[in-house]
DNA sequence: TAGTTCTAAAACTATTTGGTTATATAAATG
DNA sequence: CATTTATATAACCAAATAGTTTTAGAACTA
């Protein structure tokens, strides 16, 4: 899997609440699938179709143990999907105070020459 | 939209590599929708489809400027997302440490008494 | 060995998703 | 006013998703 498989992968697995109540309660420590599909109003299958996307994003490795195939959370992906989500957040941040210096700059040439900025300047980039 | 269904609606907005690189591009400030699409090998209207999930989702807002729709990247929903990965990420490492004391301990009583901790003791609280 | 428990797999269904092409609408331009 | 430009909508399609019930298999238990 390439990275942005992996991404792919995470965040759709993270796309559904069930999935998310998982992690949550895996979060605090390993359980069994029955365990786990205790909660909630499906079935036992449903819930290991789950486990099973879960699995394949590497949110969740499972062992043995007697009949039982406790499930234990795995940290990795979920880190990776948070240095995807910081990365942008600061990509934001540093153009969006970049554009809060551009926005001081302007107010204080409208302050010196009223009307030099016309509301449709963004058009003129791609003119 | 509750808490739960914009967490959802976040999270399978990013969890296609499309949508990432037009959050990726927005980051870096505002876009078109033809501008958007060019880097990409599908239609106008399929990059119109991201945009409308990437909407829904908060993600992204559209003011007009003549006949284009400029986009521009939202951050609270990105936000949002970051948090809840960061709760359960703190949890399981709580988790993790609490265990790591476990496993010192088992280690210690190990040494004094060989054998006392079966492997299938996972099924023992349970039963 | 027969029965029970836990989990997975199979087969099916309805809905959603991600794409297409063709068309419609809205705003600017000649 | 006719044309061009930017975007959205409609209608369609294939594949994926999320659930179901039923069945199978693996491991323990009496």
């Amino acid at each position: 899997m390439t990275p942005s498989e992996r991404l792919d992968a995470t965040f759709a697995a993270l796309a559904d609440p069930t999935r998310r109540a998982i992690l949550a309660r895996l979060a605090l420590g390993e359980a069994s699938v029955l365990e786990l599909a205790e909660p909630f109003a499906m079935s036992q299958p449903a819930v290991s179709k789950h486990l099973k996307v879960l699995e394949r994003a590497g949110l969740v490795s499972r062992s043995r143990a007697a009949q039982r195939r406790p499930c234990r959370i795995e940290i990795d992906p979920l880190t990776e999907a948070t240095d995807w989500l910081e990365e942008y957040r600061k990509l934001w941040e540093a153009n969006f105070s970049r554009l809060d210096t551009l926005l001081e700059e302007l107010k204080a040439d409208a302050a010196s020459q009223v009307s030099s900025v016309q509301p449709n300047d963004f058009t003129t980039k791609e003119d």
